[in-house]
RNA sequence: GUGUUCGUAGCUCAGCUGGAUAGAGCAACGGCCUUCUAAGCCGUGGGUCGGGGGUUCGAAUCCCUUCGAGCACACCA
């Protein structure tokens, strides 16, 4: 389905034209002066220069041609030269009908959908998710929804950090602990236990332990290394005692990404990778790409236009071992062999900017990934506190995401029992929901590449630019239909039919940029538009409800009309929610 | 040092492919519940868009410069 605003620049656009102007100028755009009208176009003004004429003629040329338009119930010319637009009721019920009647509200599949890989999350196995994973794990998610929504193939994949020494240093504190576990016994040739020897509690506990030690004492890091390599060399027991980590670990993460409402396509991770990259070394070795550079081996990828120093991108350290690069890379290569994505978009911190810059580059320059493969980054920015500092907890240690969202549960929790009656158990369910809506529309609706201040009294408050308000919105909505069908009116085949004042034809105005909003919001990747869009329909609805008393209105018709553009409201509304990774309860 | 991002109301943020009087929310103040959820709506006050210069009929937006802040700059991830 066309874009609103593109059929309205292209009636004016063939204004222009049969004025003897190019179509270009039509270009068409909400009013930014609503006291004045609905919409306009400058046209004119940008279009004087190239025609040696005073924009005012012009505009009053082409709004000649707009008098007996269907489109516009007004056109009119305002010095110097701006034309003023008011839509014609016809022309955006018809629109509004044709949109309720489509699957996705007017947003069109794509002719040659995309494969996209989005890789986001990135926690580290063994370590408890912190608020630094936050931030990625609900914008990519939305990305990815979005994405999807635009009608995409779009795979979510974790990208796990399961590889490293961490791995080492957690191998190292059991053998410490329990040497007489079977899988120290190099000996031994039988089946591992299917129980792993330990709790994720405990595994949250042995590894700040163990990397505590390991700083302290060069011994204890030195068998940690040691252990890391006999792991990715492939002695048998650590790589039974590493799935058993791996498990306990994933578990866990599932269970916390859940209560996120974020879900991953694929659970890979650097170790998945281990065994292409002597591969990929030699192949960047045999084909000239990588050389040595103080020991280590590396791939130049500074170009001829930099502005800046761009170090080599490192394949191997001095030491020959893999690091973050490498695996990077060889994930490139294996997702370009098995997927062959179109787009690759990594929602990471972007304090990684340069070095992802490097990595691309990199893949680039060997061939890893073909031309038509874009690489994007999309860097997102820190989440402090208050006092514009990183988030820390009261006691200033890296807070846990846990319980960051026990704290915000129970917030709401305590709100909801204050202000409604409802039944403890339902009180709990509702927020949680809610309680999600002021965690991911407090993080989404600021620019994803910027810091943000995460207050948790500000989003958990019911007033104002919040998830709580635009979930209220709704559940305003979905109680209205509710009665409305109780007393018997039929939810189908609504036709929006009426408009009688302005807070409803504003309602229109704003259901009807829907597409669009979708549309730029998967082209800049920037969730922050679809809140945005939420907050002005938010806004929209509730002036229109508190104008027009909708179940008590007699003229049946009339009401039908309203309930349809009700329901039309709430669906749109709760597409956005969705792509955002969110709902609206039943009641609150 | 080099690069990069940013600086908009007391606070938190939109707006940035140039357009009319720079917008929201919070906070402050004033109205609106016998009527669909007042967790709402309506209104008032609050700004030389960090400073300076330039381009343009027109700049928060583009260019230059300056001040201030954050971040990154090969063997961590």
């Amino acid at each position: 389905m066309k874009k609103f605003l593109d059929l309205l620049s292209n009636e004016v656009g063939n204004a222009f034209e049969q004025a003897g102007y190019e179509k270009e100028l039509g270009r068409v755009t909400i009013s930014n002066r609503p006291d004045l009208c609905e919409y306009q176009c400058n046209g004119a003004m940008a279009g004087a220069k190239k025609y040696k004429k005073a924009p005012v003629m012009i505009a009053n040329e082409v709004a000649e041609y707009l008098k007996n338009s269907e489109v516009f119930e007004k056109a009119e010319v305002v010095p110097p030269g701006f034309l003023n637009l008011n839509v014609s009721g016809e022309m955006i019920q018809k629109y509004l009908n044709e949109m309720a009647s489509e699957a996705k509200f007017g947003v069109e599949a794509p002719a040659q959908p995309k494969k996209i890989m989005i890789d986001y999350g990135g926690p580290n196995v063994a370590k408890p998710l912190h608020v630094g994973h936050l931030r990625s794990a609900v914008i990519g998610e939305s990305i990815k929804r979005i994405a999807r929504y635009m009608g995409h193939d779009v795979t979510g994949d974790i990208h796990l950090g399961d590889w490293g020494l961490q791995m080492g240093l957690i191998i190292t504190e059991l053998k410490l602990r329990q040497p007489d576990l079977v899988y120290f016994d190099e000996s031994f040739e039988g089946e591992y236990p299917a129980e792993a020897p330990f709790t994720i509690s405990e595994l949250e506990e042995i590894y700040p332990t163990a990397s505590g030690k390991s700083k302290e004492d060069p011994a204890y890091k030195e068998e940690a290394m040691q252990n890391t390599f006999k792991l990715q060399n492939g002695v048998r027991g650590y790589r039974a005692l590493w799935k058993h980590i791996l498990n306990v670990s994933v578990t866990d993460l599932k269970k916390n990404y859940e209560n996120l409402n974020v879900e991953f396509d694929l659970w890979k991770g650097e170790s998945d990778v281990h065994d292409v990259i002597p591969e990929m070394v030699d192949y960047m070795k045999k084909e000239g790409y990588a050389h040595e550079s103080e020991g280590a081996l590396v791939v130049d990828v500074k170009e001829e236009t930099d502005t800046k120093e761009i170090p080599p991108c490192m394949i191997l350290k001095s030491d020959g071992a893999a690091l973050y690069n490498t695996t990077d890379l060889a994930t490139i290569m294996v997702r370009m062999r098995e997927y062959k994505p179109d787009e690759i978009i990594y929602v990471v911190d972007k304090r990684q900017d340069l070095y992802f810059e490097q990595v691309f580059r990199c893949a680039r320059k060997t061939k890893l990934v073909d031309e038509n493969t874009s690489l994007k980054f999309l860097g997102f920015g820190t989440m402090n506190g208050k006092d514009g500092k990183p988030f820390k907890t009261r006691q200033g240690s890296v807070m846990r995401l846990e319980h960051l969202i026990a704290d915000i549960n129970e917030e709401m929790l305590k709100k909801i029992l204050s202000g409604r009656e409802m039944e403890r158990s339902e009180a709990e369910e509702t927020s949680k929901v809610i309680a999600l809506s002021a965690l991911k529309y407090g993080d989404l609706s600021n620019q994803a590449s910027k810091d943000y201040v995460f207050d948790i009294d500000r989003f958990t408050s019911f007033e104002g630019d919040t998830g709580p308000y635009l979930l209220y919105t709704v559940v305003r909505i979905k109680s209205i239909l509710k009665r409305y069908a109780e007393n018997g009116g039929s939810l189908e085949n609504l036709v929006c039919k009426n408009y009688s004042n302005t807070s409803e034809k504003n309602l229109m105005m704003q259901l009807v940029l829907f597409n669009s909003v979708m549309e730029s919001a998967y082209e800049e990747t920037a969730p922050h538009k679809i809140c945005a869009y939420l907050y002005d329909l938010a806004n929209a609805f509730n002036s229109f409800y508190h104008e027009t008393k909708i179940l008590s209105e007699e003229d049946e018709e009339k009401k039908a009309g309203w309930i349809a553009l009700l329901s039309l409201t709430k669906d749109v509304a709760e597409n956005c929610m969705d792509v955002l990774g969110f709902s609206a309860p039943e009641r609150m």
